[in-house]
DNA sequence: AAACCGGGGCA
DNA sequence: TGCCCAGGTTT
């Protein structure tokens, strides 16, 4: 589809959204800058993430690395211990790597144009999009989760937004509606009007200033669209999680920095199939590495992730040897630290079993 | 319980 | 290119 066949003029849309965005756009702390260290830094933070839960982290990183320089300085540990809690922890790795390679190959200046920000990773087409347009203020278009619902409804897509094909024409529905100018207030505006507005549930047409081009609109359609695709079931996995206690301290790993949770802090686990006995389990191990004390159980809970639901079974052990279990990536800290340790999602519910249990 | 969300990595 | 993986929040 070329420009001509828009049901509505690129400009008749960009303009309204423009003038509405001057009374009714967000005040959010990353719009007062054109430091693209700082659009970068949230717009990383916001992949995956909401608004609110964004703000806290996106000050405190700023406090700590005000700069792209004091960022690649810095251990990726200390990255990803300030990142604890926002998820999608490989975001803290690239965030990292991509901040020494601004520091060494760019000079420490972003690059201005699409292509080369998509070389830093975590960067990928829309968040190069957004760095462009309004670091730089460069005609580029962005596709994040508010200007898709935003584009699926003015157009009335009447098919899934995350198919291949969907992506395809909702990419070029973005870069036809960008305009030349004011890209910057128009890249805010947009995002503003599907964070604000043009909202997944009851969005509030009556008050939108597209609702006279709105495609979704003159078909009824704003309720129902976009169009849900399948959701597929998730399998569990099941785990024993130690926590294996001595004197006052408390056995903690740190995970593999690449993998699943990556650099993320956890107590012991073992894994476990569905049909095997947690206690026996625990026996066996307690046996394997000749620990004497006591077991008890602690709790069980239960964290979904995306493709698979983590059981638990936490236990409390409290051993008087433990030459075997002090060495590598473990290490030990006073119950009273581990509310400020980086700690994933799971495991801070297994700890707030712990704390609650008392002594 | 289910939907949502940008990008990386691999076949 | 198409599919799988990824984590916490919102509804």
């Amino acid at each position: 589809m070329n420009s001509t066949e828009l049901p509505f003029r690129p400009t008749d849309f960009s303009q309204q959204l423009l003038a509405w965005y001057g009374q009714s756009g967000r005040n959010l702390p990353w719009r007062n800058t054109r430091d693209p260290y700082r659009i970068w830094l949230s717009e990383i933070m916001l992949q995956q993430t909401t608004v609110s839960a964004v703000i806290d982290y996106y000050q405190r990183f700023l406090e700590k690395f005000p700069t792209v320089e004091t960022l690649a300085a810095t251990s990726l540990e200390h990255v990803i211990d300030l990142w604890a809690g926002l998820g999608y922890y490989s975001r803290a790795r690239n965030l990292h790597t991509a901040a020494k390679m601004v520091v060494e190959q760019f000079h420490g200046r972003f690059p201005e144009d699409v292509e080369s920000l998509q070389q830093l990773p975590g960067v990928g087409r829309s968040t190069a999009g957004a760095i462009s347009a309004l670091a730089f203020d460069q005609r580029a278009a962005i596709l994040d989760g508010n200007v898709r619902r935003v584009l699926c409804r003015l157009f009335a897509l009447q098919e899934p937004p995350r198919s291949s094909q969907a992506e395809k024409q909702l990419w070029r529905w973005s870069e036809q509606l960008t305009p030349a100018e004011q890209v910057h207030d128009y890249t805010q505006a947009i995002m503003d009007l599907g964070a604000m507005i043009c909202v997944p549930r009851n969005p509030l047409c009556h008050q939108c200033p597209a609702v006279g081009i709105c495609q979704a609109h003159k078909l009824e359609l704003a309720q129902s669209l976009p169009l849900k695709g399948a959701s597929k079931k998730i399998p569990t996995r099941y785990e024993i999680a130690l926590l294996i206690n001595h004197q006052d301290r408390y056995l903690l790993r740190r995970r593999i920095i690449t993998g699943f949770l990556g650099g993320m802090w956890e107590f012991p686990t073992l894994s476990m199939t569905a049909e095997e006995d947690p206690e026996k389990k625990l026996q066996l191990l307690l046996s394997d590495f000749a620990l004497t004390g006591a077991a008890t159980k602690l709790g069980s809970i239960e964290h979904v992730y995306s493709h698979f639901r983590l059981h638990s079974d936490a236990y409390h052990i409290k051993i008087d040897n433990f030459s075997h279990l002090s060495e590598g990536e473990n290490c030990w800290f006073p119950l009273h630290e581990l509310p400020t340790i980086a700690l994933h999602g799971a495991h801070k519910k297994i700890l707030a079993k712990r704390l609650q249990h008392g002594d």
